[in-house]
DNA sequence: GTGCACATGTAATGTGTTACATGATTAT
DNA sequence: ATAATCATGTAACACATTACATGTGCAC
């Protein structure tokens, strides 16, 4: 239940959006701002067998496909299951492991909440977010300020910068992201 | 040859850097700068096998280490030719591609470029890397362009900012490195 | 009826994770 | 000698990548 991959996590949300098939999804990894997913056939494919044996997704059914063949195009729609996964994930607290491991998840989940919770929850999560990130950044900071005492200028020291950079560009966005979610919502 | 795992290529580096063994770099991964790497023995020892196997790296000799007992520490280091392959990767152009799926290894790449490569060499690492991530910013800035202008303010449209944010970010830090390593190289 | 794009399947390979097991070294 | 810590090994499992194979439907 807490043990999907990101790929399972894009499948239900994008299966939520609109029944589809493999092949429009994979078209959507190739084409859109999704792309940072893989369209290839050997992980889309197997990806949705798994959800389908775990009936968090079902193929519309269709003519001749009584038996075994599963060839030509099938469209897959997310079951109330799979929709209590989806909204049970989006759910879910922010963890400072969320920040060190999984930062694209975080970001998947976010851009999924838009129609599928209340948006209460995208702003309780973007609340959580800055929380657990701007912890983690004072921690990178205090490291930062060990390594730089201790050593001159170099490419190592750089990287590290490089890395609060982009943490701190992510924290400014969530408060950002926060102000003009809760301004709608005026 | 150019189908190394992100973990090998940092063993190669931590190597470089100083002769260890595998409990060595597992602690490494504990608790510095570079905690993004699992410590897990599950990747790590594996992975230092394989480097052997390539003779890449080579364990210290050790008294009664004659057969096939490697229990008890033991310390690797740099072979010739491991060092060749770890300069050779450090020495490569950046592509597109590598924006788009290996952004932490180009992380990893520069942050070892220090004393294993002439200072012009990471120069024009930066340059390359200002350029292929200038371009994507580019492209990434006229979808969002075409996004925005189908949609209203939706959680999916703000998820797809924070990642252009990020990339400006990480630009932003190219630029300034780079100035701060030609200066410090007059 | 042949060719091409559409659509899915799958085997081989490599690697990472988790969880457990085991040997070595040191302090008490 | 016993416990704790150091240090390495490994089996089971899941997943992604690559490359190839196969079937489907339409245009010409």
């Amino acid at each position: 239940m807490s043990t999907n991959s990101i790929l399972e996590l894009a499948l239900l949300g994008l299966l939520r959006q609109k029944p589809q098939s493999g092949y429009d999804l994979r078209k959507t990894f190739a084409t859109t701002a999704m792309r940072h997913f893989s369209d290839s056939p050997g992980s889309i494919y197997p990806a949705l067998r798994r959800l389908e044996a775990r009936d968090w997704i079902a193929a519309e059914p269709q003519a001749g496909n009584d038996s075994e063949n599963r060839r030509g195009r099938q469209v897959f729609h997310l079951t109330a299951a799979g929709t209590a996964v989806l909204v049970e994930w989006l759910g879910r607290p922010v963890t400072r492991e969320d920040i060190l491991w999984r930062m694209p998840e975080m970001m998947l989940r976010f851009a999924f909440m838009d129609t599928n919770v209340p948006r209460s929850t995208a702003i309780r999560f973007l609340g959580e977010f800055e929380q657990a990130l701007g912890a983690y950044v004072a921690e990178l900071r205090i490291d930062l300020d060990r390594m730089s005492s201790k050593m001159s200028i170099n490419t190592g020291l750089l990287a590290f910068q490089s890395g609060i950079e982009g943490f701190e560009a992510q924290l400014s966005w969530a408060r950002h992201a926060r102000a003009s979610l809760a301004e709608e919502a005026r």
